[in-house]
DNA sequence: CCTCGAAGTTACCGTTGTCAACATATGTTT
DNA sequence: AAACATATGTTGACAACGGTAACTTCGAGG
């Protein structure tokens, strides 16, 4: 009946092992921590976790939809305010973006994995497209501008995503790195390259962007 | 001496292991298959494993380090034979990175995963690099023929790396369908995009292209 | 006050990865 | 040819895991 269940032994022990299950990741490889482990940072006993969860796959799934309004919060608070042109707009967001991923390695994984799929497909994606949400208005309001070539707008949605998930994953596994990939600003690069292929016009210059971070 | 040991026992148990655990992979949900049942398959009891593998994880690796062999060779099979464009050569190597990722999702994303690259960090990335090398030729040999724009070699393979990865991870999820990108061709747009970017003059299409400067 | 179901616990099951001890075959040395 | 050392494979065990079933506790509503 409830949306929102009362406490009535520990106090909300759903969230709390949310919580804990979320710093685990944070820490642990992969989402391989136990669910016995998990319940006894919890305080609780090994099969407490069953009354909140049918398994530890609806458990991962939980904290890959929570990843994913992590996520869409973090591109909109990326948007730098009001007087930056749509080009600054975009790439204050994907730079958000590819931080989140690199901040949380093994969320964002796990955001992405066939586990999580598994046991929540279709509330997986729903969140994913509301994530998505952030990048379809901006490259609309783009197109609308000017700024992007006029083109089937899905087609360049795509494409920006395929571009963030790529160079995100890419980072969090350190293959862009000066180690496999031998410049020291690929990332920022790859971004720029993005765009060139997205605008209606191109800059003037082809130097690459020095750019921090 | 010999870098392929002659059978004593079973005959190259340790050969028949890998190829068993590669059927396994294109089976199960991720790598999650039993060493058990692997051994089982294979006739062995459940222990012969740690006569050739240290543990599991180093048997995944290997995995992955053969993934990586697969991929090149696949690569440079995808080249089209001598009077084509380097911009077909460039596209049907595209298509090709994104078919094997497609036709083998779990083997692809062992090879990015943190298992796997906490069991042999420096060999897989020697690997990696080896399958990356076809596209770092294609590139170089693009900005030579004043194809692609001049610019750091590694910072437009690495934009070019970045999307295939993601156009292949996100296929490989169902992402790029029409079910979330609401378009039919949404890889292959993903490729044309990247191009456009990468290219020194776009070409004339559906949209008002226009040569810089 | 008393019942009822949700929240949590205890006991148990089958399976897994891994280790140690043992058995067997191979090819090299004497 | 006999003996040995070593690579290969087996048996048996262990702790830990995910999950189920039966039991206990506790708060809320009548």
């Amino acid at each position: 009946m409830n949306d929102v269940p009362k406490p009535y032994h520990h106090g909300d022990l759903r969230r709390a092992m949310l919580d804990t299950a979320m710093d685990m990741l944070a820490e642990d490889n992969g989402w391989q921590f136990t669910l016995r482990e998990l319940a006894r940072r919890a305080g609780v006993s090994h099969t407490a976790s069953y009354k909140h969860f049918p398994d530890k796959a609806a458990l991962l799934a939980e904290l890959a939809l929570i990843g994913f309004d992590k996520l869409r919060v973090a591109l909109l608070a990326a948007r730098p305010p009001a007087p930056s042109s749509l080009r600054d707009q975009f790439l204050e967001m994907s730079r958000a973006y590819v931080r989140f991923g690199s901040a949380n390695p093994n969320l964002y994984r796990l955001m992405f994995s066939a586990d999580a799929r598994a046991a929540a497909s279709e509330r997986l994606k729903e969140h994913g497209a509301a994530a998505l949400a952030v990048l379809v208005d901006l490259i609309e309001e783009g197109q609308r501008a000017g700024w992007l070539r006029k083109r089937e707008v899905y087609e360049q949605v795509g494409a920006g995503w395929a571009q963030l998930h790529g160079v995100t994953l890419l980072t969090i596994d350190g293959l862009l790195g000066p180690d496999v990939i031998r410049s020291e600003h690929a990332a920022e690069a790859a971004l720029q390259i993005l765009l060139e292929g997205l605008e209606a016009v191109r800059e003037l210059g082809a130097s690459p962007a020095r750019r921090p971070g």
